[in-house]
DNA sequence: ACCTGTGTTACGCGG
DNA sequence: CCGCGTAGCACAGGT
């Protein structure tokens, strides 16, 4: 992995077409060939490119050009001057980020344990297949008879209740409803599913499951 | 900007959880005190915490631990073993990246060159607001005298349906069509909007547009 | 502070 | 290889 602190100016090409004036800034150089350019602040670099390009060198007049290179997109830096230029070898990929608390994983465990939502649900099938797209969780009201649609979310936003909103309706089947559950539903969201008759529940994830 | 090769483990806590086991990384810490953990690999950093963080640094036996914490969220660095520190300072903000080809700049385009996408449209609104949210452009068909509410993306993807579809439902007048306008739409939307009965047309670019 | 929408989204997964 | 949906999305802009 490479760092270089340079004044630069860096155009791309392809999906878009952007432009970075020319200004100090530092470039990150990985080792599959992905290329960042990152400025004073914030966490996302400002120009970048993915890692299937070709490097090539050149000179013109006093300053170097990096040309990045895949067949559909193309980032040219326009170096005028290096400040610093830094190499380390972090040798090989390494081991991944483990994540925990993800949509998936409580999905897994509400259909384990349904009864948090609501103690009168049975639960029947995660992914199940509809015209509208797989419902997260399908599960039984043993009091009502009724079918309960389930949209899990970490953070439910207002596009949850469209989404639930279809698949129920894709349900076929006269006794039915449907909800979101999720660790954070938001205010606005908590209005428009009650004004929708969508149910909605905020659950707690549990604390180091599995 | 600091650069810090070093073999360290990350946790992270907040929207979620995370853990980034042992192994060597590169640690990048912007003046905006943001940070981001890279690996031999992807554009993208590891693990990474945004901008508004109190940084502190403490020793635990033989190691260092960093610690970034914000009101919701906390990441921490167990450093085992630093292999390089640079710092270099970007001094300023500078010039930030010019975009060209954006849906702005393509919504405007078309408000001026309504013709391109259907030649019986006349142009009416740009951000044309509804109950839910704001039309990207309005126009009337002077042939069926329809409203025609039109959703411009640069790539349109199903949701793109969905979403015109409501406003499309909360334009309250009785004569009214919807159509996507994109520079690409996507196999699965075209399938879906026909469905719904949405129009979509893909367009060109202009070269060179201001 | 909350919500909405964009992005050269990047990235992984499935076909 | 392409298409699709997710994300600790990040970030900007508006209310």
């Amino acid at each position: 992995m490479r760092t270089v602190f340079a004044l630069c100016e860096v155009t791309y090409s392809g999906r878009g077409d952007t432009f970075l004036p020319l200004h100090p800034r530092m470039i990150l150089i990985k080792n599959d060939g992905s290329v960042s350019i990152n400025g004073y602040s914030k966490v996302k670099p400002l120009n970048y490119m993915g890692p299937k390009s070709t490097f090539t060198e050149e000179k013109e007049n006093d300053h170097l050009i990096w040309a990045f290179d895949s067949s559909k997109e193309n980032l040219t830096i326009r170096i005028h001057e290096i400040f610093a230029d830094n190499y380390f070898d972090l040798q090989e990929e390494g081991p991944g980020l483990v994540r925990d608390g993800t949509e998936p994983q409580l999905q897994k465990w509400l259909s384990e344990n349904i009864e948090v939502i609501d103690e009168n649900l049975v639960f029947l099938e995660r992914e199940f297949n509809t015209e509208a797209g797989p419902v997260d969780l399908l599960a039984k009201d043993v009091t009502t008879g009724e079918f309960v649609v389930i949209e899990v979310k970490r953070v439910a936003m207002s596009s949850a209740v469209y989404q639930v909103s279809r698949y129920l309706d894709a349900l076929d089947h006269p006794n039915k409803r449907a909800m979101i559950v999720a660790l954070d539903v938001r205010p606005k969201t908590r209005v428009l599913s009650d004004k929708k008759s969508i149910g909605w529940k905020e659950v707690s994830f549990p604390v180091h499951c599995q």
